[in-house]
DNA sequence: ATCCTGACGCGCC
DNA sequence: AGGCGCGCCAGGA
């Protein structure tokens, strides 16, 4: 297989919230990030910031930016317990991170409303 | 259908 | 600050 990716463990309904939630996930532009929460809102269900988390504990996609996504207030976390690395991968995007904290949250975050 | 699991969130101590 | 407890939810066993 020319694709590692190519191997669909589980292949996910576009029409399932899991789905949804892929879908929201990779719109988020490079250098932005959202909640599990703000994901979970736009993709339809505002209180399951919790069953996003779990989607994306799963989420073997490589074109879904899992690292975009982050804890409310702008904390680190998830990630497997890779935290320096989801670190150094919005640093690269042009976050300030200070410690597990997003400098400036409220101007990176996505969809940046009002 | 029921039970169990958590990359969550928030109020409190 | 940091840690605890409880509520909310979708998905898999």
């Amino acid at each position: 297989m020319p694709n590692a990716e190519s191997r669909t463990p589980k292949a996910v309904s576009p029409q399932s919230f899991a789905g949804a939630v892929l879908r929201v996930t990779r719109r988020i532009p490079p250098g932005r990030v959202a909640t599990y929460g703000d994901v979970a809102a736009m993709a339809g269900r505002p209180r399951a910031s919790r069953a996003v988390g779990n989607i994306m504990r799963g989420c073997g996609d490589p074109t879904v930016p899992c690292h975009r996504v982050v804890g409310a207030g702008g904390v680190l976390g998830g990630y497997g317990g890779e935290e320096a690395l989801k670190r150094a991968l919005l640093r690269s995007e042009g976050i300030i991170v200070v410690g597990r904290r997003i400098r400036a949250f409220a101007a990176v975050r996505w969809p940046a409303r009002a």
